[in-house]
DNA sequence: CTGTTAGCGCGTTCAT
DNA sequence: ATGAACGCGCTAACAG
């Protein structure tokens, strides 16, 4: 029991720290939040007798007395896959908790696969808005649009999927390539031994992190697992219907195939396809802990998924934004979202 | 563009209540926090006004007012493994942001494998603080501790490793039966196709985390995996050295080996022993991301590692006394410790 | 340049 | 059973 790191408690208070420097607190306010107007002498003494306290400021004072609120708005897709539909009840969640903040969060749901639509929503924010977080399509009018509000102070955070080149403030989300090449060694790795075709389905390789994840997933494939042949991706747009349709056509024009990689949306096609078609020895792997996916990997039919957790994807863009208001820094390791793997004896 | 869900920005302060209830704020306070002495048909006028104006109470003004201040004290294992003292560090963190919210934490290092030590720890923890977090042996004299520490009203967490038996508030960690599990699934299907037997190595079966993980990881292999013979733990006491020997005498023993499971700490040890071998085609799965076994899982020489983020069991282990102390609800979506699973390609 | 002071929304006496 | 008033630590407007 040696070793112990004891704090002090009761901290001082600004009218410490002014008594402690001989000034007034208005000083020491001006001092410690860097604002204009006090002689270099004076800011010495005041910050001498900071650090002789320890001062800190009470954040929970420095909220009430500015007493201001923000309002945040979220555009989320309306073409609500199950994924989507999480993410929308984490939002939900996080405004209750924001509500706490003074802070206040608006959804609007927008046809996720419409660049206009999406475009239009943007370039249309209220100016009482204080931030925007949204699932952007890299595309040049929703870039335009992200540039546009930054230009009008408003910052933009990009949830799950980035737009790099646009002066979005912060990307929320899982770093998508790498989800890909995860999924690749997990494929390669469970079909060690074996040789053949993996089938990739996409929702749409037009949004970028779809395209990611198929990049980074053909990258390792084809240099780690040469008994392995990643074919083309086919694209599913996300709905159960058309994936089903893509993965009929897939097991019926690849009598090879060991396995099956879907970037996106749409379990429940491929589940009816592989079902249908009697094939039970595909590996697959998919994307998004959902109640499908879930069912799907506990009975085996699925062997592993890849995942983003939404719940702290809702909550990071929320403090990002807030802290953004505050003035506070962001602590990068508190917002990084990490690439889940779900096995089924791992979930949660 | 439909489907707007908006917020009532401004919201309603003690005093908007009062008015509107035609009564004191002091009433109103007392209907909202539940206290005595207030007619039926008062409280009914209130709570009506209450919820006609969406009152909710703004925390930061409540803590402002209510000006206590909490004191924590973290017990962790001396014996620093790299986990435990990137644990430490997260601790460390915490504790800067608990100051924040008017909290503090004390860290306390004690000898993990002694339980005299510890409970001794335990027992003498002084009445000045309000909450304890450590990571216990589930031992008798241990769990006569904490319970007697809940006896006294002071709460008690455990950390990374639990004792269910006792009245402990809370337990911080992964599902270690879980992680087992998960471990022994990812080594079946990395050995597709391999006979074989696998190595356990554990630090110490007394800690109840290795023992637990260790149960799960025979529970799957043996049952899923017949080709596999998963072989009876060995204690490497969490250190390289003793490690080291083990795995040599591992390897000596059983040259049929073709995977280890690691359960604790000491991966340098088993890296060298291997390394020494020449046998390059084992399958190793190691728990606790470090800078160690990141490099090794970099090489390839670990397959997979099994973790827990010892940033969110820090903050965790902080919310929940926390929560205690201002008699809020904890939210268990939040505070569920995850089973990471790290392969080259997702690392953080 | 520096000091004084009135709130911010809620808890908590102390009166009534 | 209810109300008035002060204080928590900080910000901001104004005074000097």
């Amino acid at each position: 029991m040696v070793d112990v790191e004891t704090s002090p408690v009761g901290r001082a208070t600004l009218e410490d720290v002014a008594r402690a420097a001989g000034v007034s607190v208005a000083t020491v306010d001006r001092v410690v939040n860097r604002r204009e107007g006090v002689r270099e002498k004076t800011i010495a003494r005041v910050e001498a007798a900071v650090a002789r306290l320890g001062y800190r400021a009470d954040p929970a004072a420095a909220r009430l007395a500015r007493n201001q609120s923000f309002r945040f708005v979220f555009i989320l897709p309306s073409g609500a896959n199950s994924f989507m539909t999480l993410l929308s009840e984490q939002v939900a969640r996080t405004a209750e908790w924001l509500a706490g903040q003074r802070a206040f969060i608006d959804i609007r749901h927008v046809d996720v696969f419409d660049p206009d639509a999406l475009a239009q929503a943007l370039e249309t924010v209220s100016p009482a808005y204080h931030g925007v977080a949204t699932i952007a399509l890299d595309h040049p009018r929703i870039r335009a649009a992200i540039d546009d509000l930054a230009d009008r102070g408003i910052p933009v955070v990009t949830l799950v999927s980035d737009v790099p080149s646009s002066r979005r403030l912060h990307y929320v989300g899982i770093d998508n390539p790498a989800a890909g090449r995860t999924a690749a060694t997990l494929m390669g790795r469970f079909l060690r031994g074996r040789k053949g075709a993996v089938g990739v389905i996409a929702g749409s390789l037009a949004l970028r992190d779809h395209a990611e994840r198929q990049f980074g997933f053909h990258q390792v494939l084809s240099s780690e697992f040469p008994d392995l042949i990643a074919l083309p991706a086919v694209e599913g747009r996300d709905d159960s219907e058309r994936t089903q349709a893509a993965t009929e056509a897939l097991l019926a024009r690849r009598p090879d195939l060991v396995g099956i990689y879907n970037v996106g949306a749409g379990n429940r096609g491929i589940a009816a396809a592989l079902k249908e078609s009697g094939r039970s020895d595909i590996v697959w792997i998919a994307h998004e802990l959902t109640v499908h996916s879930r069912r799907l990997l506990l009975h085996g039919v699925i062997e592993a998924i890849i995942s983003q957790d939404p719940g702290h994807e809702a909550r990071s863009a929320a403090r990002v934004l807030l802290a953004r208001c505050w003035g506070d820094p962001i602590l990068p390791d508190q917002e990084r979202i990490r690439i889940d793997i779900f096995l089924r004896d791992n979930l949660p």
